[in-house]
DNA sequence: GAAATAGTGTCTTTGAGACAATATATG
DNA sequence: CATATATTGTCTCAAAGACACTATTTC
């Protein structure tokens, strides 16, 4: 192969290989908590820390493939039910011990997900709400990502319409504002808030029917509308 | 090394190795055209065609770094007077007729650049408008880079003080102005906008100084201010 | 003076946010 | 009834955009 840069001058089946991985931030509310699913690790390196889940990308796998499966590995959730967006990539030369890692990162937002199915599996899984996370004992460059997913997901939801993809099929106003409210650590007027989704063109659309939370007057209940993006946007 | 995850089950030493690669779309205005960094390929495959400028990873070389030191290879312009940010990974398993390469891409914002420094390289570089760009025609999956860096330097300005990056040390209001326009594709209403700006925290700071810009009355000069973050947004 | 660009003033509309008021459930 | 949550109404303030107007240059 010919050279295609003056400073790194030469040819890359020579080296020690890459590997690449997909890493999941794989984000889900339980107001008023946000909770990240998150795995222990059974071997060296970080034995025993909390970590990501993630897996080496396959020679002839694409690499959101990679993410898709290890979503639905970790979760038993299919690609149609989440949403799922490339977060960035970290490959500093250090970041494994064992190898030179690159880590194509990525953001999953899950509604109502069922435990972690740690069956076939010998790792054990658990969903951790992230305020009680001691971020220095994640492995490897995790408590990063998990950073950068978090902070994301906390802009998405400004713009677009990705907060109903915490809640189920179904929801009330107030259920969808205290997804705001968990991601954005902020308590919201419910008023305003009512008024601005409903005025947000095809953010939601009624269901018709109602639902009791407990105490309080019922809610109506909507779903997810056609938007994709918030117009006007909602502001912290 | 164990297995870290089920349906990617194998010691990823064992299989052919994963390329990294850092490619940059390299943006600049020159009003009221968007310009991009090209390099005309010289060898297989897509010998001849137009690709972005990049290059491998080295073994011990981060990934920022790699980056980095491409964009001053091309362009002669240190980091400090340019912004380069992450952009995203590429990584069809097809995407390079070769080998498996990973692409990293970036995103680079550029003022009043040198004419490419095709010197110590072989390879012929261009500053070519975008919208004269035959996407068809580039190299590998680079028009949808491409795609996603025009994309995402339009939406950066909207929220930050990137723009600046692609004017000079000093600049008029007007010179900022076509710079959101040329991203932008629209005209904006030059009254409004020059009090937004000003109103806009430290979004620029005065020089004291003018300058005429030809026809017109002379236009006052000013600097970045110190913000990054743009408040409130300017909208398109 | 005509044309061009810079910069200011002002009015209208829209949305954000505070908060009062009403509606309807539970205990 | 007290309390809690949902939903509506209303008022105020800030920002967006339209656009008239003034300022200062070149030709």
């Amino acid at each position: 192969m010919a050279n295609r840069s003056k400073t790194i001058n030469y040819d890359p089946t020579s080296f020690p290989p890459f590997a690449v991985t997909a890493d999941l931030v794989i984000l889900t509310v339980r107001p008023p908590q946000l909770e990240v699913l998150l795995v222990r690790r059974s071997t060296a390196p970080f034995a025993g820390d909390w970590a990501l889940p993630g897996g080496f990308v396959g020679p002839d796998q694409d690499i959101d493939d990679a993410a898709r499966t290890k979503l639905a590995d970790k979760t038993g959730v299919t690609i149609n039910k989440a949403h799922l967006e490339q977060l960035a990539s970290f490959g500093a030369p250090d970041r494994d011990p064992r190898m030179r890692i690159v880590s194509v990162a990525w953001l999953a937002l899950l509604a109502n997900p069922p435990e972690p199915t740690t069956g076939t599996e010998a790792e054990e899984a658990a969903w951790i709400p992230v305020n009680e996370i001691d971020h220095s004992a994640l492995a490897f460059d995790h408590a990063t990502i998990l950073n950068a997913g978090i902070e994301r997901a906390g802009n998405r939801i400004e713009y677009t319409t990705l907060a109903t993809q915490f809640c189920g099929a179904e929801f009330t106003i107030g259920e969808l504002r205290s997804v705001y409210e968990t991601l954005w650590g902020t308590k919201l007027d419910p008023a305003n808030f009512h008024r601005k989704v409903l005025a947000s063109d095809g953010f939601v659309t009624e269901t018709g029917k109602s639902c009791s939370t407990g105490r309080g007057r019922p809610a109506r209940t909507y779903k997810r509308g056609p938007a994709e993006r918030l117009n006007p946007p909602l502001h912290r």
